[in-house]
DNA sequence: GATCCGTTATATCGAACCGATACGTCGAAC
DNA sequence: GTTCGACGTATCGGTTCGATATAACGGATC
């Protein structure tokens, strides 16, 4: 699972782990709280099944590289590349500070395995975090999946709530104040995720009947700002 | 974590493991997947430290003493055994089923540790799931540490939202309609939780003010169906 | 100009947790 | 009469978490 939102951030850009698990929590926001002791065995793993690899380290030969500057090997260029160096550091803040870092690329394996695991959501069970995942990545699935997607969680959140229900009306004297009110909130909660995925399902489906080849950019219903 | 959630729902009632996992996922609906994988070590790891023991096993004698009839030691009183656990498996639907039982019970260290996980809030970062289970156990808090449960968890969503919100105008064009949705979505999840608490806390302070020794029944705002 | 603090960054360790699986009893359906 | 599902305890391998160590750098503070 984690593996899957790695490959999909290393898709759209290289990216080395700090920044990795920025975007993560940040963005994402899936995965509120991952860990670099999660991270990077996992990138580590990643790494020894091929599917990525370190494209670039901070030495300072990468950094001029970067920097479009050519190594020249005399003595003068090598203050000049301190001085660049510092110079790119002020120019772009998130870059070459600190320790060595090490920026991880997609191979071609990487691009086939995240692929899999995007679309292996059909056999396997899905938790909450796992459907926020794949939503995010949702663009790089074909049409079919991604409606397939969405309708089998509003399934999922509709037998939840069907289940919560009987439990409510089950045991209503066992379950104290605070308790209940958490189950209410939550079941109103996960009505307004159905009427969401709703509004998701119905803009896929109008994509796949007004258009058969689909363009790159999803549902009308969401407003661009 | 997960000790707090076995403890809590011990000192309601004695419970065997099977059911234990049933409570923890309908009721409870915090803990939506406790697996056997953890749950089992969890007790054991309990018992261990004194805090659960085993009150109860699903022999005859066991069922018997249940049932309230006196174990005699003759022949014939076995044959009765028998005749009267199948007329009891029958009664009672839910026990004496499948292989042996171990009912556990709390005992005083129990009772303390529980004490000492629920106030322990205060130092810890408190993840969603972690609140969702406090809350649920919240009657067994003393009024101002509840209160002071309800705060946190409140500020720390207003903060979540200030960092999404930030998040989301930063990386305005970076970011794909479908994680725009995902994320406008969970923003609005959480405007609502914000206000759910708000009740809370407000019937939290009105119970607070109106009466100086609080009864044991949490705030009128929740009806009682 | 030495020292301390916050940020950026990689990495590891132990403990906890999950999913799958095994083992086993029982009643019901077919 | 045998398969199927519910109940019930238990373990295993792999993943994840939280805490911690290490380290380089920028800036404040004195």
């Amino acid at each position: 699972m984690l593996e899957l939102a790695i490959l999909g951030l290393l898709k759209e850009q290289d990216l080395h782990g700090y920044e990795l698990k920025k975007r993560l929590t940040e963005t994402t926001g899936v995965f509120a709280s991952v860990s670099f002791g999660s991270l990077y065995p996992a990138l580590a793993r990643l790494q020894a099944a091929g599917a990525v690899k370190a494209v670039e380290a901070n030495t300072s030969a990468a950094i001029l590289a970067a920097a479009s500057v050519p190594v020249t090997g005399s003595l003068g260029a090598e203050l000049a590349a301190l001085r660049a160096r510092r110079a790119i550091a002020k120019s772009m803040p998130s870059a070459s500070t600190g320790r060595g870092r090490k920026v991880y690329g997609l191979t071609d394996i990487g691009e086939q395995l995240f692929t899999d695991l995007l679309a292996a959501s059909e056999s396997n069970g899905e938790d909450d975090r796992s459907f926020g995942l794949r939503l995010a990545f949702a663009r790089y699935l074909p049409a079919d999946l991604r409606l397939g997607l969405l309708e089998r969680r509003r399934a999922q959140l509709v037998e939840r709530l069907a289940r919560t229900r009987t439990t409510m009306r089950a045991g209503r004297e066992r379950i104290d104040a605070y308790t209940r009110s958490l189950m209410e909130h939550g079941t109103e909660t996960t009505e307004r995720d159905i009427s969401w995925l709703d509004g998701l399902i119905a803009a896929e489906r109008v994509r796949a009947t007004s258009q058969h080849n689909p363009p790159s950019h999803p549902p009308s219903s969401v407003q661009h700002h």
